[in-house]
DNA sequence: AGTGCCGAAGCC
DNA sequence: GCTTCGGCACTT
């Protein structure tokens, strides 16, 4: 509806509906804002713009373009930004779905699809008003700030704070009043200039001449000799350095080839490069028959782009690297695209480095370690069909990739795929509607299958495919390696450390272990401790009244670190230094329980000879990396080491044969209904860790609950076993998959105040659940398992139900409540 | 009076 | 999420 002014012209939308960073969930979240003449024509759905919020610039992403004019005044939006962005229609779409399916804004969800390194928001900067007016009256913090500001000049808001030391609430409102000051806002975060490189490859020019110019030949011959063993899908262009590098050539006679037309030089992002030390070209082995059924099925899919999921069920070094390789090099031969992903790439990623030696510089790998401008690069690569496979964690489903035919989930049950800050959404999910959107396959490979996903296959709404074996003879498994015989699994031994003490051995070490690790050392192999948890470490307890030392925060124990000689609290950070004696009674203080400081000085106490190494979040930080930690491994520097979770991922260990287990119980009774799905996958994932090169391979488990199923099947590598105990478990008291779950999630200073909001937001929850007629429970409200964070409670509500969809709209979303559909954990 | 802190509100 | 605003308590 245009309002007629006499002219009749075909009237261009002249209202942006935006979604806009920084603006409250809930309602519909976008606000209206005018679209300028200059912009009417060109304006689309899915430009990304400037918009002016609270007086100052916003970035949004416009949603609608209207001519409905509602009731309240518009301010114009400012610009494009540049370089110009837009999220595609169908980009659109998904972030609709996903913004609903995680409830939050739209914003969030399109942001994702944003290119990296955009900043999302503007900042506040001070200065002085040029014609200073002359002040009635200046404060001495005033007067400190017009100080700074005359010093400086123009001063970012949150420098002035720092640099005055004083929260400027009061001080800066009152001088811009006064005119004396003003404020303007800069949008930092520039678009990041990727680094660029030459690449160079022969043109086909007459080369005959050149013997005159001998630098110029061994260019020539290092191109022609690098041609040879290019990968057969290269365009056969190399770095120009490396060529310089080989050759011993200077860049002039580079230079003088590609003035004669005998080489041709192309700019490529410096991320772009493969991976080093992958000179190895790679065989492309056989496949075992169980390999083979599963590709038919897959290339079947492929044909067909048949989105129903399939799920590769299949112990560690079963293969399915392997067949992640095949499907994505069908993709390439297809001209579609492959999205894999890993759960992280903190260091070597198995399946990265197998994606880098055999695809090369078609694949971009998504590291955690790019910068922002390497980021940018490769996100470009992708957008222009460069990097036509994508490998990186959850965010990698967010690529600019055209026509994706593939999807992999690698450790598929991995709670790294569930992102713990808005939006709170799964990879696993948002995979499966991609895949659905674009007839893509999706492909979910694990050991150890969640929960959910195994119901799914097993319910026939998944594709099972089982690997049941470890690769065989003269095969490649998932790290590569040829194996002289087929590899069994290893044997694990389950110790009831209640017998332990019974029998008086007080030690962290079962006998068993203590065995197994000095035979170990013996035979000059190398054996991995697990502990599985750093806050299991050491706590300090008063011998006389028996209280602990607790967090003034947070309400949990502090934890000693020996190295730091300071008392720590694994949830905040809060630190004191060590005490002499207990606080309340003066009595002596000891130090109860184990962390990977004690276990790692009670081993060296046992085995004094033995080269222990201690491999944790401090110990990693201390020594810059895990890389250098790897090595020393590697190179047989430590025969034992001494870790947390971190060891149990990824690692590639050739001559670790024997793993032990201290604890196996921690985490196992937690009230979460994925205590015993977590600790049985830890299990097998630890012990898969073991004799991935030979037989012979040991693992001991200590337990002080051996009983449990999830420790028994996780001892036999019985999938099955715990899939049938848990399920029934999940069955009877009504979790996932049965049920779906919203957890929200409030943190407050006042107790008080959280079990009042959490009593107000039951009630909305129960009416909305009426209103909507859908069954539904809700579990609490309840102060949450960490039940103080930070100086702040927080307390949860746990909705229940079964059509947890027909809740989704509407549902009440109170400022200030985390909600997470779906939780990964109750915790 | 000046200042920072806290809780509450709402963005177009 | 995050600024902004008003009320309020603490300081000088």
């Amino acid at each position: 509806m245009s309002t007629s002014t006499g002219q009749s012209q075909v009237s261009l939308p002249a209202i942006a509906d935006v979604a806009v960073s920084g603006t409250r969930s809930g309602t519909s979240g976008l606000l209206s804002y005018a679209i300028p003449e200059s912009m009417r024509a060109t304006l689309t759905e899915g430009d990304v713009v400037w918009v002016p919020l609270r007086g100052k610039p916003a970035l949004g992403v416009v949603a609608t373009v209207h001519d409905i004019t509602p009731e309240f005044a518009l301010k114009p939006l400012i610009a494009l930004v540049e370089p110009p962005a837009r999220v595609s229609p169908e980009q659109i779409a998904t972030a609709r779905w996903l913004a609903r399916e995680t409830a939050s804004s739209l914003y969030d969800t399109l942001a994702l699809f944003l290119p990296p390194g955009a900043a999302h928001r503007a900042r506040p900067y001070l200065r002085l008003v040029a014609s200073l007016p002359r002040l009635p009256s200046v404060t001495p913090s005033q007067q400190r700030l017009l100080h700074l500001l005359g010093e400086r000049g123009e001063t970012s808001l949150a420098a002035a704070q720092s640099a005055l030391g004083s929260s400027l609430t009061s001080v800066a409102p009152a001088l811009e009043a006064a005119g004396a000051i003003e404020r303007v806002f800069r949008v930092s975060g520039k678009v990041p200039t990727p680094k660029v490189e030459r690449w160079v490859r022969l043109a086909g020019g007459d080369i005959s001449s050149l013997a005159s110019a001998p630098a110029q030949q061994a260019i020539v011959d290092t191109l022609q000799r690098r041609a040879r063993f290019a990968p057969a899908d290269s365009d056969g262009f190399v770095p120009a350095v490396d060529i310089l590098d080989q050759a011993g050539a200077t860049r002039s006679s580079l230079a003088a080839l590609v003035r004669k037309g005998i080489v041709e030089e192309v700019e490529r992002p410096a991320s772009s490069r493969p991976a080093p030390d992958r000179e190895r070209v790679e065989m492309i082995p056989s496949l075992t028959p169980a390999q083979a059924a599963a590709w038919t099925t897959i290339e079947e899919a492929l044909r067909a782009r048949d989105a129903t999921p399939l799920l590769l069920h299949g112990v560690t070094g079963s293969g399915k690297t392997e067949l992640y390789l095949r499907a994505a090099a069908w993709c390439l031969r297809h001209d579609r695209t492959a999205l894999i992903l890993v759960p992280e790439i903190a260091l070597s990623s198995q399946v990265a480095d197998r994606f880098a030696a055999r695809f090369g510089d078609r694949v971009a790998v998504q590291h955690s370690a790019l910068s922002d401008a390497d980021r940018y690069a490769a996100w470009q690569g992708i957008a222009a069909s460069r990097s036509p496979i994508v490998v990186g964690p959850r965010s990698a489903l967010f690529a600019p990739a055209r026509n994706i035919g593939l999807i992999v989930l690698d450790e598929e049950h991995d709670a790294a795929y569930k992102q713990d800050a808005s939006p709170r959404y799964h990879a696993r999910a948002v995979a499966e509607h991609l895949a659905r959107q674009s007839g893509a396959v999706l492909l979910l490979g694990s050991a150890t299958p969640s929960v959910e996903t195994f119901w799914r296959a097993r319910q026939g709404e998944i594709g099972l495919l089982e690997l049941p074996e470890r690769v065989g003879p003269g095969l490649l498994g998932d790290d590569g390696a040829r194996a002289g015989a087929a590899l069994e699994l290893p044997r694990v031994e389950i110790v009831d450390m209640r017998l332990e003490l019974h029998r008086g051995n007080t030690s962290l070490l079962s006998e068993a272990l203590h065995g197994l690790l000095g035979e170990t050392i013996q035979r000059g192999e190398q054996a991995i401790l697990l502990l599985n948890r750093r806050g299991l470490a050491t706590v300090v307890l008063c011998r006389s009244c028996g209280i602990t030392l607790q967090c003034p925060y947070c309400d949990i124990p502090l934890v000693y670190h020996r190295d730091r000689e300071q008392l720590v609290c694994h949830r905040c950070d809060y630190r004191e230094g060590p005490r002499r004696g207990c606080p309340v009674c003066g009595g002596p203080l000891d130090y109860f329980g184990a962390g990977t400081q004690r276990v790692e000085s009670e081993v060296q106490r046992i085995f004094p000879d033995a080269r222990v190494l201690r491999w944790d979040q401090d110990a990693v930080r201390r020594e810059g990396g895990a890389g250098g930690m790897l090595r020393r491994v590697e190179r047989r520097e430590v025969d034992i080491v001494v870790g947390t979770q971190m060891v149990t991922k990824g690692f590639d260990l050739p001559h670790v044969t024997a793993i032990g287990v201290i604890n196996a119980d921690t985490g196992l009774h937690l009230p979460d209904f994925r205590a015993g799905e977590r600790t049985f996958s830890m299990l097998t994932q630890v012990a898969g860790r073991a004799g991935r090169r030979g037989p012979g391979s040991r693992v001991v488990v200590q337990s002080y609950t051996p009983e449990h199923y999830a420790i028994q099947a996780a001892a036999r590598h019985d999938y099955d076993a715990f899939f049938a105990e848990e399920i029934d478990f999940r069955r009877t008291h009504r979790y996932p998959p049965f049920v779906r779950l919203a957890r929200f999630l409030y943190r407050h200073k006042s107790d008080d105040a959280c079990a009042r909001a959490a009593d107000e937001l039951a009630r909305k929850l129960a009416r909305h659940a009426r209103e909507r007629g859908v069954a539904m429970d809700l579990l609490g409200p309840a102060p949450a398992f960490a039940s103080r964070v930070r100086g702040e409670y927080q307390w949860h509500v746990i909705l229940r139900a079964v059509d947890l969809e027909a809740l989704l709209d509407g549902l009440p979303v109170n400022p200030g409540w985390v909600v997470d559909i779906d939780p990964q954990s109750l915790l």
